[in-house]
DNA sequence: CGCAAACTTGATGTTGCTCAAGCTAGGTGG
DNA sequence: CCACCTAGCTTGAGCAACATCAAGTTTGCG
């Protein structure tokens, strides 16, 4: 059922890169990294469960992961599309309170808790870059909430795609590797609402579908505007 | 527009009970306390509105407050309901990410960020403290969008109420200090729908309504399963 | 080229929203 | 002390948005 995830040093990761040290002096980062491993998971895979314990955090290098909640009769809530330089895992009581799984082949570079835990008293420059992920990741899930509780269909397929769009940072033309199914579990919709959406906002001239997987973006501002409820052309 | 809010130090206060400080050494206790400051805000009353920089961060000792967003148009979704114990004002890039009002009569401890981010630096606790409360926070951020994307009225009422019973501790017999307006826009619903919602888990005999602001859970165990949609019986 | 999974499109159904009207309770002033 | 008045709550009727159910269609992979 989990990732038959392998496991290596990251002596061929250029460190620099790595979102966790983002703002940490070299020798700090070194430390981090020294008790870092690399980790792969292919496509589909479960990189952990909810209510597993939480070992360690990880932030993802390539790839795309899931975050979801279920509950008992099988409705799915994605909480979150992470891709590079984000993090996860960050858990209180040292229990997952989510899933995660690979929407495409992901590398990630995991820190365990045991080695982390040290390093968060003698690097205090580190606890002020995990308390900086975790105020982060509120104020998304506080975005979050807002698209869930109160925005219409067509605003929230809108504000999804421009926030993959700054996730990915390739400008106006975008990857979309996970289904209309798991988009629809974001956006608390169904894989039919979210296919139509995507048809209504391509019918409008918003937005261009190459192939289901690709997205681009045609009149940003318009959407922009479609994302909050300022569309003043209902049609 | 916002709270006149009286300000003094905290000689009269039970400083054991800050929840900022547990697990604290009382040597860490005692520095926190001497930057805290605390503060008073008027029943609706502004802490702080969205966009605000964010000088501090709170913690609620007694009364209830509203964290909220809004959409241009003025559709608002709340993010969540603070009790005592309860901290706020973590925020990224120190811009505050949603306001923050009072639901009644409400005294906090404020924590001055100037002073706090010394701190941080210099007793790692208080660091693996902030960063447990933003964990959890996170947590709970993940529950809510699993209640706002994929459950129904009746479920996200019930479990409104037991996340109330909760955070007040009191037993079975709560207190709702807040509108029907303000649990609507925490659960994504009209006040109409949770009226009504309300007025059918007392004809289904789970809670008691003696008052509009005063609930009784009748029945935990048949609430809890309507919460997860489990209720056998669809009436 | 064939097959299965994913996506799209259509027809119908249901939940919760909107609009509208009473009801209740708490606070105020006569 | 009581009557009024207002804000908030409740209840009802009709409706709209999105879900559900059901075919088709496309896509990507073997």
């Amino acid at each position: 059922m989990y990732a038959a995830a392998s496991s290596t040093n990251l002596a061929k990761l250029d460190v620099a890169s790595l979102a966790m040290c983002r703002g940490l002096a070299q020798n700090a980062t070194k430390r981090v990294v020294a008790v870092s491993t690399l980790q792969r998971a292919k496509a589909g895979e479960t990189l952990f469960t909810e209510g597993d314990e939480a070992d360690g955090i990880y932030e993802v290098v390539s790839g795309m992961l899931r975050l979801y909640k279920l509950l008992p009769d099988g409705r799915r809530q994605i909480t979150g599309f992470l891709s590079a330089g984000q993090i996860l895992g960050l858990a209180p009581r040292g229990i997952h309170s989510y899933s995660a799984e690979a929407v495409n082949d992901v590398s990630l570079c995991r820190y365990p808790r045991v080695g982390l835990d040290r390093l968060i008293d003698e690097v205090p420059s580190l606890a002020r870059r995990l308390l900086a992920v975790a105020s982060h990741e509120l104020g998304t899930a506080q975005n979050q909430m807002l698209l869930l509780g109160r925005k219409a269909a067509a605003e929230k397929v809108a504000s999804f795609l421009l926030l993959m769009a700054d996730q990915q940072g390739n400008g106006d033309d975008l990857a979309v590797p996970m289904s209309r199914g798991d988009i629809a579990d974001y956006l608390g919709l169904t894989t039919e609402t979210v296919s139509r959406t995507f048809t209504k906002l391509k019918t409008l001239g918003l937005i261009g579908l190459p192939t289901p997987n690709r997205v681009q973006i045609r009149d940003r501002d318009q959407l922009e505007d479609f994302a909050i409820g300022q569309n003043e052309a209902e049609s």
